[in-house]
DNA sequence: GTGATGACTTGAG
DNA sequence: CCTCAAGCCATCA
């Protein structure tokens, strides 16, 4: 469960109108070889408010977890903080990434 | 302990 | 960017 607080603090640290992805995570904290730990943690942290997980989409900038989110919730906190979504999809992705081991040093 | 599942990633075509 | 296939790790049955 450590491995999952380590995430949440990541995630938590995500700024306002910015994205990650699993995989940029999972490469920061490096130490779990698996994206699907960050999703896990995400499930985990489900419940935790503090938790920005709409923060977090997959590699293509697709909301995959929106479903878990409970309808359009996610898109419309993305779009809340200033983000494009279309189609559960990020527009101008790359542009909003937030990478924690370049951007959080 | 084994097998299956999952909010994923990467590489090749 | 799309699709197919293989990999990785933790949790659950």
């Amino acid at each position: 469960m450590a491995d999952f607080d380590a995430i949440y603090q990541v995630v938590s640290l995500i700024p306002s109108g910015r994205v990650t992805s699993y995989g940029a995570i999972a490469g920061y904290l490096g130490s779990k070889g698996g994206a699907r730990l960050v999703g896990w943690a995400m499930n985990a942290s489900h419940g935790q408010a503090s938790i920005p997980a709409h923060r977090v989409v997959n590699r293509n900038g697709v909301l995959t977890g929106k479903n878990f989110f409970g309808g359009n919730r996610m898109q419309e906190l993305l779009e809340a903080e200033g983000l494009t979504i279309q189609n559960d999809q990020i527009q101008n992705f790359h542009s909003h990434f937030w990478d924690p081991s370049i951007e959080l040093l």
